[in-house]
DNA sequence: CCTTGTTGGTTACAAAGGTAACTAACATCA
DNA sequence: TGATGTTAGTTACCTTTGTAACCAACAAGG
C-alpha cells in the first residue's frame, strides 16, 4: 500500500511549458529562421523596431528586457543583413539611433503577418476560449 | 483609419510560453541547481533512474526523449558526483546498465519531493481547475 | 578645467547544446 | 568465418548565450 503517488515528470507543469514552449518556437521560428536567417533575439529587435520606429539600443534593451549583449549581437547581424541603419545621436555620442531600413521593414511586415495568421490558426484550433484562458495563465506564470 | 489590429509580441502565445517556461524553469531550478549542482538534463536523467530503475542510456535516451549525447554527458556528470554507477551489460558489451548510488537517491528523493510541493504551490496559486486546464493545454501543444 | 563616478555599447571568455563523425561491438547472411 | 551493415556510446567541432571586463563619452562637483 502506497500513501502517495510516484511523482510523474510526465505531467510536471514546469517541464510542460518547457515542451510546449519548444514545440511552439519551432514551428514559429521556421518563418524567421528560415525565410531571412534570422535568431529569435534578432525577430524581437527588428519587432520593437517595426512597431515603435526609431530605438536605440538600450531603449530595446529595457522594453523587450532582453540583455543589452544580446540586443548588441542582434544589432550587428541585423545591419549585416541592412535590415537597419545606425547614426549616432545628435545629443549623446555613445548612442546610436537605430531604425528599419526597407528590407528590414518588409521582414518585419511579413513576419507580423506570420504571426497574426499564427495566433489565428492556434486559437481555432484551442478554441478561443480556451486559447484565452491559456494566454492568461502564461502571464500570470511569465509575471512571477 | 485602421482595419488590421497593429501585431502585440506581448500577447503572442509564443512568446508567452518561452517566457512562463523560462521563469518557472528558474525557479524550479534552483532546487537541482544549488543543492547539487545540476543541470537540467542530469535532472532528468537521474528521474529516469530513480523513478524506473536500472536502464541504459539508450533506454532512457528512448522514454525520456534526450538526445543520446546530452544523455552521455548527463551520466557522465552523475557519475562524477558518484550519483550513479555504471556496470558493462552481461549481454551486449557496448551497453551499461546504468543505476542510482546511495546520494543519487537520497538527491532524487529530495528532488521529487521538491516537484510534488511546487506544483502542489502551483495549483494552490492558480486553483485547481486552472492549473488542470493549464496542463491539458499545455499536453496538447507540447504534442504538435 | 579636472577628478570621480556613471552609462551606452562592444568584446573576451567560458559554459551548454546541437550535429556529425567516430570507435567498438554486435548481427546477419553468404 | 568473413564481409556488410547496424547499434551503443563518446568525442570533436561549431553556434549560441551568459558574465565580466572593458572603452569611450557623459555628468556632477570641486
Amino acid at each position: 500500500m502506497q500513501t502517495e503517488d510516484d511523482f510523474e515528470l510526465a505531467g510536471f507543469t514546469p517541464y510542460l511549458l518547457t515542451l510546449a514552449a519548444e514545440s511552439q518556437s519551432d514551428v514559429f521560428s521556421r518563418n524567421y529562421r528560415d525565410l531571412y536567417g534570422m535568431l529569435r533575439t534578432e525577430w524581437r529587435v527588428l519587432y520593437h523596431l517595426g512597431r515603435y520606429g526609431e530605438l536605440s539600443a538600450r531603449e530595446i534593451s529595457e522594453r523587450a528586457r532582453i540583455h543589452k549583449t544580446k540586443v548588441s549581437r542582434a544589432v550587428r547581424a541585423l545591419e549585416e543583413k541592412r535590415f537597419l541603419a545606425r547614426v549616432t545621436s545628435d545629443t549623446d555620442r555613445r548612442s546610436e539611433r537605430l531604425s528599419l531600413r526597407a528590407p528590414g521593414r518588409a521582414a518585419f511586415d511579413v513576419l507580423s503577418q506570420a504571426a497574426r495568421d499564427y495566433e489565428a490558426a492556434l486559437e481555432r484550433r484551442l478554441g478561443k476560449r480556451d486559447a484565452r484562458t491559456l494566454r492568461r495563465l502564461l502571464k500570470r506564470l511569465a509575471a512571477t
